[in-house]
DNA sequence: GTGGTCTAGACCACA
DNA sequence: GTGGTCTAGACCACG
């Protein structure tokens, strides 16, 4: 579980660590029940504030993606994603348009735009399952 | 010139309005010594404060993307070329992923991931035909 | 009647022009009944938008400074200053603050402010007395 | 530091406020290394928003005046030296001219204004008294 | 109509 | 608690 924090993208850094830890999840990276690194280290290691990976701990359990057990630390839940299909889907295609929109204006045609998400789909796979060798 | 915004990404607003303007120069959607739409119907048509663009622009400006002229308008800078076709790539490829690791967080597997996509771009291909057609 | 802007002082330049044509007719330098030089010359004079001069030449207007007569020109009133004595005196109170704030900061002891105060009240005497002597 | 800002003067509250710390700084009373009042009970104060002071102190460190250190506070810098005595004087005649002028306006008369202006000092004198009072 | 500035409110990162 | 940033609304100068 290696994070990493871009201080110039303007993305405020509690959202970066939620995103990312999201992003561990749906990969694979981090499995159901697996700790996560707890958050004096983290703050350490990305030389942030202890209050901002805190706060960023917070908004995963209020998202529902992990559960914080005081004394113990905190563990990625055995079943989140508690969203209903059709807002996921919502939010999904909203990453999509920003996708197509930036396409449109570096003017790559959309048959080329498929074969790069294609290829990139193929090299999101080949690092989930070496993900999955490590762990058995 | 159509610009996009996500109001839920907390990517501030005039930052992706920076990024799009770029791209479009980057790609030669906008060309140099071009006009860029002006500050007070971009804000009405993205629902946003007259300001957030001007400090868009503003930004533009000190990055030495565009020229304004107080009273005439935005312009793209004539010496601006456009980049090299390796570097918009990678812009886009930074996109795609992210719209890749928020399927993944969302259970999505690829083959709906792309129905979605082509549905998106069919989307967008009526809009783009529809304001043509309204120009004329 | 000579005015002068100061671009850098922060204060709209049209405000200082009200402030002049108001100190001209305390002083004496501009007399009841003399016109005021029309807006043209005087926009160009400054190096500033005719609108902004008219938009000075309003606001005397409508405090009662000046009066308009379309195709004639502008002409100090007669009687001004139709504030209510209390009004008048909150007015100066608040310039005369200033000043002895001013003056705190500055470390100015009291008796050599007050000096001060009657050095200058001496110089503009002498002035308003010259500018009398000049219309006779 | 006691700072009093004129909310009719139509200069931005934002200078006003960067005047009076200059003042203080071209006199010494506010020494070099010494802290000014930090933001959010300034703005209290002067019953404005953090911004406006937020923004006259951003306009003094870009002046070289004071120095922040973002989470302990804004300190006039070490190497500030109070200005002359004749500077000092010429500041201060400028406010004073603007208090003449403004009499003059209003049509009172000098031993008047006079009378007001040590109603005024006196008044400062005995708040000024009752804050060192408080202090003890 | 154009862009620019001042003030305000809410949120962020840090100690 | 500290200062900093993003967005908003109203006003200013100019053409």
């Amino acid at each position: 579980m290696v994070l990493q924090i871009n201080f110039k993208s303007g993305l405020p850094v509690y959202l970066q660590i939620v995103e990312q830890v999201k992003a561990a999840a749906a990969s694979g990276a981090l499995q159901p029940g697996e700790a996560l690194p707890s958050i004096r280290p983290v703050a350490e290691d990305l030389r942030v504030n202890r209050n901002t990976v805190a706060k960023a701990y917070a908004e995963l359990e209020s998202l529902g993606v992990i559960e914080t057990l005081p004394g113990k630390g905190c563990f990625l839940k055995e079943n989140h994603s508690p969203l209903k299909k059709e807002v996921r889907r919502k939010m999904l295609v909203e990453e999509i348009d920003q996708a197509i929109v930036m396409a449109h204006h570096l003017q790559v045609p959309d048959p080329e735009f498929l074969v790069m998400i294609r290829e990139r789909l193929q090299a999101f796979g080949d690092k989930r399952k070496a993900n999955e060798d490590r762990q058995e």
